[in-house]
DNA sequence: TCATATATAGTAATCGTTGCTATCTAGAAT
DNA sequence: ATTCTAGATAGCAACGATTACTATATATGA
């Protein structure tokens, strides 16, 4: 049985192989074109441990793509996020938010509208009871956020809160949610 | 024996009362003067069960200082966050970072030179198991953040990777790391 | 009250990101 | 292989959030 670890460089190369294999498939399931700048960009992404950057991923894909445009990575990357090829690891990106509850506690965040609420959720302080570190990391604290839908948004029609560019792209394909092996 | 709930208008107003009290005390143990424009960015915070932008506070605060200005909130926002009044909700700021591992995971995260790394924790995993909602919020999953000091920056001189206002600040005041009460 | 270190307002500059448009190309059809 | 066309890219302008800069104002301690 796991419990918690860091995921290795070695988990990392077969997910990524896996992710490659499919990647032309999932493209054209939908409808995006495969480009070697889009091609460029998978593999840097899925070959860095790191969370990259737009800016870093440019960096390393200018090494075979010379004339490759930020712009282009960073637009690529979004459409990454919108067809599920993608994460970004800070969603609430747009401007900083600030919180003057300052002792330790979670957040659920409406994925739509990106409203904000703290909760109490005593499973989640004891997560890392007694673990002082992990790898080469020395623990601190750590903090939970829920995603969820708020009901306002459920009501309304979907999309809103989100950025011009992911609203259009949602317009044209409705995502699905899972499953690329069963 | 409390669960996962959230936290409400009730608990805020006291939390506030409290915070407020001593907030005059906690600047002039910080050395930071205490201005009008200080004292309504404060309580606008408090006062907020959103988690409010600077844009946002420079609203409200304008209410009563029609004549503050933005960048003032914001340097007085990111002061508080540095000694200890208020956080950033949104700490991994200064530019997106992209994950291409997108099944739902979890981090940990170097709080000074901001690196990210994957983990496995089936723990978080069980969070919400058989949760579906919260108040008005549809839940959706969750994901953990553990914030850490990586071996690289415990070695290294402090205050690597931060802001250069956040180091300005540092420089002058160590700042203590907790209790108000005894 | 006075002196002075610190804070603020206002604005310019910066940086990440997005919009725009002419050009180019992947992919379907032939 | 060639042609056609929707969609993609490059390059650059524009934008919005944040920070830097500097003259002026003010909180605090003597």
């Amino acid at each position: 049985m796991h419990e918690l670890r860091l995921l290795d460089a070695q988990w990392r190369v077969s997910y990524s192989a896996r992710r490659l294999d499919e990647f032309v498939q999932r493209c054209h399931e939908r409808g995006l074109a495969v480009t070697p700048q889009r091609l460029a960009v998978i593999r840097a992404l899925l070959a860095s441990k790191e969370h990259p950057s737009a800016e870093h991923i440019c960096a390393t894909v200018r090494k075979e793509l010379s004339h490759i445009s930020l712009a282009t990575v960073h637009r690529i990357l979004e459409q990454f996020c919108d067809v599920g090829e993608a994460r970004k690891v800070t969603p609430l990106h747009e401007s900083a938010r600030y919180d003057g509850h300052t002792q330790p506690h979670h957040h659920v965040v409406c994925v739509q509208c990106k409203q904000i609420r703290d909760i109490e959720m005593p499973e989640a302080d004891k997560l890392i009871k007694g673990k002082n570190s992990l790898g080469e990391f020395a623990l601190l604290g750590c903090s939970v956020q829920i995603n969820a839908i708020c009901k306002q948004c459920r009501t309304k029609e979907p999309a809103r809160g989100r950025t011009p560019r992911a609203r259009r792209i949602e317009a044209k394909q409705p995502v699905r949610d899972n499953h690329p092996g069963g």
